[in-house]
RNA sequence: GGGCCUGUAGCUUAGUCAGGUAGAGCGCCGGGCUUUUAACCCGGUGGCCGGGGGUUCGAAUCCCCUCAGGCCCGCCA
């Protein structure tokens, strides 16, 4: 059984309908590795509702996080906002510094997530944490955690160990600057938290309005409250002994709500393309990773791993043998039947469930996704044909299609083209036409051979520069050099692109021009 | 120091929660498609399930120990 479909199924023995949710602060650019913590959550959701029972999912974006620091694609300037909420600062500028077209720090980035979201078929109920402290939602349970500030501070001394000082207090007020940070509570008289802020200046703030919001442990814990959540997979990072997840549920039952269950997952890790991390500045943004590959393979790196398992999020040759996998189990369906084995039988459900949450649309048929053509030999084609029709009758030819490219065929041609384009594109998959023939070239090519190309390249300074024209060239070379054609391809592969094999070399000559085939040739 | 995850064929892994003769893909090897698209089709090779002990009629699976890798313990998905 996958695991989404598993934890549908704890999720109905505890009853009643289901709140999947995921949390992410907006503070700097979304990555690869949020999207594991949306999916996550998504897939679950989704495995509730095929699994007949009522679910929702949202997404809560931590907009009363405050700035902590300034990033590095931060001007100076934003230093006066570190303590900040970041759905009350300005977005930054294309030069990092604050914005004055008027949207905010969360917004600006949030929106181009969503919208990647809305591409791979994630459309959460959105909840902006700081218009829940606007709205008063968090009022009660703040006013709770005050009273019973004893408790919730025991919690988290002896779960997460921390020693929480004398000044602690289980709700931050915002000073007379806009600042969270080195604000002091010195009183509390419902609805108001008194305080003097790192000014020295005093003034209190109403806890039915966002003047102030709870440490991130106590808050997660409420809104798990607040929102009915019955599910949240948090990254392993909340996930270890003592970290949040493990102090958020004894706070969550302590003000009043029924906790989720503890689900934790691993993260993604980049991999195979060069200095590739948040440090060195270089991240794959869902964006990003959409311009190379259709949403539903992005989908189904998440879904055909573990929930616990580490993802290694490859762009180079490993994103081939995904995409592949992913169009051979759809278009060849592994089956469900009776002779199998039990193990057998499990593995083929998970796979099953793995496709089924993949699809961008639920619940619409698999083979509407596909291309009908693997991702390594679209892959090649778009490389050897400039042009998209010389690609659709390529592959009529070879019986991959049957007339008009699909609709989602046209799009990963697209996408395949982008990503051959850009950085990532794995080299061992690059066709790359030499300039000079190599010295390993030289090697293994004998005397037939040489023979074979000076034959075929007087044949090809004049005849027709096209796929028919070169093959018959090639062919007739053969023949008059008296050489097999195995060997005759063996030679020209070696000369062009420094191998003994490769795609049908007719296309390939025909999208080069003749004077380069012909210099080349002749430097054999 | 405390804790979590992982270790199965050359590579990527399924199967571990519900113990019952180790599955798959890629790669590789061979064959087919009679002028080879890195396509496609067929067949084959390949694993003392990290190591040791225990429970059991039976262990990749449960328990204990151990080795190796990754990660978490202010904030971070």
């Amino acid at each position: 059984m996958h695991w989404a479909d598993y934890t549908a199924q704890r999720l109905i023995e505890r009853g009643g309908r289901q709140v999947s949710a995921s949390g992410i602060t907006p503070s700097g650019d979304f990555h690869i590795g949020h999207l594991r913590e949306i999916l996550s959550a998504e897939m679950i959701h989704r495995a509730c509702i095929d699994a007949g029972i009522e679910s929702k999912y949202i997404f809560i974006v931590d907009s009363m996080d405050p700035l902590r620091r300034v990033y590095d694609f931060l001007s100076p300037e934003y230093k006066r906002y570190i303590g900040h909420p970041l759905a009350y600062i300005p977005a930054p500028d294309p030069d990092g510094k604050p914005g004055e077209g008027g949207n905010t720090y969360a917004e600006h980035f949030l929106d181009p997530f969503l919208k990647a979201l809305g591409e791979i078929g994630v459309n959460p109920e959105v909840v902006m944490n700081h218009e829940t402290y606007e709205s008063g939602g968090f009022a009660e349970f703040i006013d709770s955690a005050i009273t019973r500030k004893e408790e919730i501070g025991g919690i988290i001394q002896d779960i997460a160990g921390r020693d929480l000082g004398e000044d602690w207090f289980p709700y931050n007020p915002i000073g007379s600057d806009g600042s969270m940070d080195g604000v002091i509570v010195t009183g509390y008289e419902r609805p108001f938290v008194h305080w003097t802020d790192s000014h020295g200046i005093d003034g209190k703030s109403d806890i039915r309005k966002a003047e102030g919001k709870m440490p991130w442990r106590i808050d997660w814990a409420a809104r798990w409250a607040i929102h009915g959540i019955t599910c949240e997979p948090a990254g392993k990072d909340h996930g270890a002994a003592g970290g949040s997840y493990d102090t958020g549920i004894p706070i969550c039952r302590l003000l009043g709500g029924n906790p989720p269950d503890k689900i934790v997952y691993e993260w993604i890790q980049l991999k195979g393309m060069g200095p590739m991390s948040s440090s060195s500045g270089l991240t794959i943004g869902p964006m990003e990773a959409l311009s190379l590959v259709p949403p539903e393979i992005l989908r189904y790196v998440i879904a055909r791993s573990k929930i616990n398992r580490h993802i290694e999020f490859d762009t180079g040759g490993a994103l081939f043998r995904t995409a592949d996998e992913y169009e051979r189990l759809v278009s060849n369906p592994t089956l469900v039947d009776e002779g199998m084995t039990k193990r057998q039988l499990v593995a083929a459900q998970t796979q099953v469930g793995a496709i089924r949450l993949s699809q961008v649309e639920p619940g619409s048929d698999p083979r509407k996704s596909i291309g009908g053509v693997s991702f390594s030999h679209l892959s090649m084609l778009a490389q050897i044909k400039s042009s998209d029709e010389d690609v659709w009758g390529s592959l009529n030819r070879s019986g991959h299609i049957q007339g008009e490219p699909s609709n989602s065929l046209v799009v990963r041609l697209a996408r395949m083209r982008n990503w051959i384009g850009g950085a990532h594109f794995p080299i061992d998959a690059k066709i790359e036409i030499k300039k000079r023939i190599s010295d390993e070239a030289r090697v293994n090519i004998d005397m037939d051979g040489r023979k074979f190309l000076s034959s075929l390249s007087s044949l090809l300074s004049e005849c027709e520069w096209s796929d028919e024209g070169i093959n018959a060239a090639i062919v007739n070379a053969c023949e008059s050099a008296g050489i097999p054609i195995g060997s005759g391809y063996s030679s020209l592969y070696w000369v062009l692109i420094g191998r003994s094999y490769g795609p049908k070399a007719s296309s390939l000559i025909s999208e080069m021009d003749r004077e380069g085939v012909l210099s080349l040739l002749g430097s054999a």
